[in-house]
RNA sequence: GGUUCCGUAGCUCAGCUGGAUAGAGCAACAGCCUUCUAAGCUGUGGGUCUUGGGUUCGAAUCCCAACGGAAUCACCA
């Protein structure tokens, strides 16, 4: 980092001195050289050539040249490749990178202040009828891992969650579990809550297909055809009517009905709470639909007031986009009663009364992309000055072989299902490797399949670009070798090891571990490996990797860049002593970079929100 | 049909703000544990970066078109 702006700026001066030219610093593209060269550094000189009026080699000699007659403190010497200048940094430099690296306790973060800008995220968005499945844990991951993401580039951040809670699925379940429920509870069943409402409402849809099927044969015995008696059967469900009588009494405020309602929620929240936990997620503020959509409701008609909106004769009102060019969308139906966007209205203005709001990112599947561009405009519309540049984290479907997950066909990835099966595959792979968790207590092995299954899964969702589709494969398991998040956490873990023996050596009244791995401020004559510089540039990077994790939100340049990082280190580990090293200057420097390696996976697997362990 | 997104090795994915001979992992094959954790390391094979034009000293990357796939365009949420 501060290599490259020191060189960068000796190349402003460079090309001033020789060809008399001012250039901008973003002309000048350093880039890390490529391993089959020699170098560190990497000038593209093919800008230049205007003011040189030489050809590419010879305009890459003379810049080559001017910085190391004149910052031979950081360029030590350099060669050319057609247009490529490769410039040799002085292992000082380097050094002292490393040091200023291991002194930097916020390595890579940007500090949230008073003045930082709020940015709200919502994510996870669950409905109350059906447990989490592996499409949530994509949401509930990016969510997490992007609030992390951006507090590290120095914004305050508000989690929040809205939960749709009220409408005619939760009637549904509701209605079932009345029917054929027998009075079943979560502790009488011994059934996480949100599976057992689920259970009743894929029970309500059995039955449901069951009665459509018998009423459009009776349909079409009486002489209809086929789409006709369909009609006329989904009109005449009588469980379709119980389930709709049941949503006008909520909305009635029905004591029974409401109370019914809350009950069982309460069981749904409770079996969220549960998986939430197990992912490592969790929320600053939840909001709920039954809270917030007379809100949309009261906003809507205030735009109508307003002229922003316009009501059909049939009383449904509308917002006229055409001039946008979107169509015309509707707001509030014909009986008065709200839609999907009327509620996101009214959560929207809630949440600007409580917070001040400067950017708002929604984590929402890719399917709701239109949504977005229409929820934006009318947010804009009604006067929120974030609704304009709300952000839409649109993320792409989690796809099985066979195409999308469809509950009929009972082919959804269920949450807790899967987490499970992790934990307990990660604890079958470490089983078969006794000798290193020897010693361990139950309780710290337990913790450590916890620690590694979780890992694997959430590498294996954030490694891969957001807003594009991926695939999961039931019939294989996620890997726990190559690249992968144990990979990275096996890093951590040999690191670790290493340092914790480091310190055995050392004498006990220094507790202060830090201080004990810090290299020396002075004494230090270099002599580094290439691989060890290859290191500590990888490392100085992790502060951009960050940042552009930020600006474009994407939180796999984070995952990548552990995994590159990783990957660098267990060479360096193959290659090189690092106890051993009899040297006291070399093994001091190897065991800085063992402790700055460590601290920035810890610190990049964090804002995935994936833990490491200390061993494994 | 309109709009948006995607198309890179057999498979899963990086690389995309233009730069050198396009990279990893998995799978296959061949090696490396009396030495700091082999969930590791090294090597071999594997590519028309969907196709065709254009811009440029230079294109997987930018622009246009075609082809292929996905999502969406409801008084569903």
């Amino acid at each position: 980092m501060q290599i490259e702006k020191q060189l960068t700026a000796g190349i402003v001066a460079a090309v001033k001195a020789l060809y008399g030219a001012d250039v901008p610093e973003k002309m000048v593209q350093l880039s890390a050289t490529k391993k089959e060269f020699e170098g560190h550094l990497t000038l593209v000189v093919f800008p230049f050539l205007k003011m040189s009026r030489k050809a590419p080699e010879a305009t890459a000699q003379e810049i080559g040249q001017h910085l190391v007659e004149n910052m031979p403190e950081v360029a030590a010497r350099f060669n050319v490749i057609k247009g490529f200048l490769n410039m040799v940094i002085a292992d000082e430099c380097w050094i002292s990178l490393l040091a200023e690296i291991q002194n930097d306790g916020h390595f890579g973060l940007k500090p949230v202040t008073e003045e930082s800008q709020l940015v709200m995220i919502e994510y996870s968005s669950p409905n109350t009828n059906k447990p989490l499945h592996l499409g949530h844990v994509r949401n509930n991951l990016l969510g997490w891992a992007l609030a992390k993401v951006m507090e590290a580039n120095g914004y305050k951040v508000v989690k929040t969650n809205i939960v749709n809670d009220r409408g005619i699925h939760i009637c549904k379940s509701m209605l079932a579990w009345l029917k054929w429920g027998n009075g079943e509870t979560p502790e009488s069943t011994g059934k996480k809550g949100d599976h057992l409402i689920g259970d009743y409402y894929v029970a309500f849809d059995k039955h449901y297909r069951a009665e459509l099927k018998e009423l459009t044969d009776k349909f079409m015995a009486e002489g209809m055809d086929e789409e006709a008696a369909k009609e006329r059967a989904e009109q005449e469900s009588t469980l379709m009517q119980e389930a709709r009588a049941m949503l006008v009494k909520w909305e009635q405020n029905d004591t029974e009905v409401r109370a019914l309602w809350k009950r069982m929620n309460d069981w749904v929240y409770a079996g969220f709470d549960e998986t939430y936990r197990a992912l490592g997620v969790g929320f600053d503020k939840i909001y709920y639909e039954s809270q917030t959509y007379l809100e949309g409701k009261s906003k809507v008609v205030e735009g109508l007031e307003k002229g922003i909106f316009y009501r059909r004769e049939d009383g449904s009102v509308w917002a006229d986009l055409t001039k946008e060019g979107l169509d015309e969308k509707l707001l509030l139906r014909s009986d008065g009663t709200s839609v999907y966007m009327t509620q996101d209205i009214g959560t929207a203005k809630l949440r600007y009364e409580d917070y001040p709001i400067d950017r708002m990112i929604y984590v929402v599947g890719n399917e709701q992309n239109y949504h977005f561009q229409v929820l934006s405009i009318l947010l804009d519309k009604l006067g929120f000055k974030w609704g304009k540049d709300l952000v839409h984290f649109s993320y792409g479907m989690v796809e099985l072989p066979n195409g999308k997950m469809k509950s009929r066909e009972g082919t959804v990835v269920d949450a807790d299902d899967l987490i499970e099966k992790m934990i307990t595959d990660a604890r079958e792979m470490s089983q078969d490797k006794v000798n290193k968790l020897e010693g361990i207590s139950e309780e710290e092995e337990t913790d450590i399949a916890r620690i590694v299954g979780l890992g694997a899964l959430k590498y294996f969702i954030l490694k891969v670009d957001a807003r594009k589709n991926m695939l999961f494969n039931p019939e294989e398991s996620i890997d726990f070798n190559g690249n992968t998040g144990p990979f990275i956490q096996y890093t951590y873990a040999r690191i670790r090891s290493i340092l914790r023996k480091a310190l055995l050596n050392t004498p006990a009244e220094d507790k202060q571990e830090s201080a004990q791995l810090m290299l020396p401020t002075s004494g230090l004559s270099g002599s580094l490996s290439p691989k060890e510089i290859v290191l500590i540039q990888r490392l100085a990077a992790f502060g951009d990797s960050v940042q552009q994790a930020g600006s474009d939100y994407n939180v796999s340049v984070i995952a990548n860049y552990c995994y590159d990082l990783a990957k660098e280190f267990n060479g360096f580990y193959h290659d090189f002593q690092i106890l051993k090293e009899p040297d006291e200057q070399k093994r001091a420097v190897r065991l800085a970079l063992c402790e700055a390696v460590a601290k920035v996976i810890k610190t990049g697997m964090g804002l995935l929100g994936i833990e490491v362990p200390e061993r494994m």
